[in-house]
DNA sequence: TTGCGTTCCATGAATTCCCATGATATCCCA
DNA sequence: TGGGATATCATGGGAATTCATGGAACGCAA
C-alpha cells in the first residue's frame, strides 16, 4: 500500500520482497542442487496449480545465476530497463535475458539440475550459495555469502553514524503521509 | 471506549504496524523464542488473511535484529534508499537487507526459531530483550533493555531535546495521542 | 558397450510439530 | 469486591516430519 503508490504507474502490483534469506548447499557431479526449502516454497506459492518450475538466467553483471518463478524474465527485463545504457546495448541485454534463461524442473527431493553452461558461468562447484534478492534470488560460489556479509558489516564509522541517525524510529514511523 | 481511537479523516483505515513496549524472554538451545504476545498481535493484524510471518533482519549498525511484518523489507529498503553513499555501496546494502533477512514462521505457541547466523550477530543466548521501535521492533541481548532504560533516563537536557525532536513523528504530534 | 542424463530409493541430520507444565493475567458471578 | 474459575502466556522436552545429500537403477543415444 504505502510503497505501491510511489511506484511508476506502469508497474504491475506484485507482492514485493518474495525471496529473502541465504543458504549454502552442495552441488554434485551431476549438477544437482537442493533449492533451499523456503525459496522453493515461494515458487510453489506463485505457481499455484501449475507444477512449480525454476527459471534460471546467467547474470549479465556478475558470475552468478539469477533465479525465480515464472515471472523471472519480466523481472529481469524491468531491471534492464533501469540500466543507463544506450538503446542498442539495452536491446542486446534484453535479448540475452530471454535467450539464455533456462527452465529447470524439480525432482521430488526439491533439487534441480543446473545445466553445464550455467554452472560454468557462475563457477559452481562443491559449495554453492543461495542469496535472496527480493524479486529473485541468486546462485553463486559458496563463499560469496560470507563475502556479502563482510561487505555489509564493514561500514566505516561515518557511514554507521549516518545510518544510525537516519534510521531512528521517527524516520521509520511510516504511514504518516500517503 | 477511549477517545484515542478517533482518527483524523485523512488517515487510512488500515494503520501501519506500531510496535511499542518491551519484554524479556528466553531463547532455548534450539534457538526458539516466544515473540511477546502483543507484538505478535500486531503482526497478525497486519497480515490479515495470510498466515502471519515474522521478517527478521540483522541491523547493519548494531548487534541486534530488526523484526517486523511483511513490509519490513520495504521499510528497510526505504531507509537504505535515503543513504548518501555510492551507487555500488548502496546496491550491496540493499542486497544485504534482502539476503540476510530471514522469513520466520510461528509455531502454535507463538515462537519462532532464530537462525544461527542472526543469533550470533546479535549475541543472543539465554535472556533476550524485545524493544518496540515504531515500524519494527528489535531483539537484542537480554541486558540491553536495562541498558536502554538507563540510557534513556540519563540524557542531559541537550541530548534530550535532540532526541525528542528527532523521534517525534509529525503525525503523532498533531494527531494527539491523549 | 559406453557415456550421459533422469528417476527412484536410502539415510542421517536438522527442523518442526505437538503435548505437558507452571505461571500470570483475565473473567465472572455471587 | 472478593476470590475462585478460566483463558492466555512463556517454556520445556520428545516424537514425527522435512531437508539435504548420496548412490543405485534405468533408459537412451552415440
Amino acid at each position: 500500500m504505502t510503497t505501491a503508490s510511489q511506484q511508476s504507474p506502469g508497474l504491475k502490483e506484485r507482492s514485493p520482497a518474495r525471496f529473502v534469506g541465504g543458504a549454502q548447499n552442495k552441488i554434485d557431479q551431476k549438477g544437482r542442487v537442493s533449492v533451499p526449502a523456503d525459496m522453493r516454497r515461494q515458487i510453489d506459492l506463485e505457481s499455484g496449480e501449475l507444477s512449480p518450475v525454476l527459471y534460471c538466467c546467467p547474470s549479465l553483471w556478475a558470475p552468478e545465476l539469477q533465479c525465480g518463478g515464472a515471472d523471472l524474465v519480466d523481472v529481469l527485463l524491468e531491471v534492464v530497463a533501469t540500466q543507463d545504457v544506450f538503446e542498442k546495448r539495452r536491446a542486446a541485454m534484453e535479448r540475452a535475458v530471454t535467450t539464455f534463461t533456462e527452465r529447470l524442473y524439480f525432482d521430488d527431493n526439491g533439487r534441480v539440475v543446473v545445466p553445464k553452461r550455467l554452472r560454468e558461468h557462475a563457477g559452481l562447484d562443491g559449495q554453492v550459495a543461495f542469496a535472496g534478492a527480493g524479486a529473485f534470488f541468486t546462485i553463486a560460489r559458496g563463499e560469496s555469502l560470507d563475502d556479502l556479509w563482510a561487505e555489509a558489516t564493514s561500514l566505516d564509522e561515518g557511514e554507521r553514524e549516518v545510518l544510525r541517525v537516519r534510521s531512528m524510529p521517527s524516520t521509520l514511523a511510516k504511514g504518516g503521509r500517503s
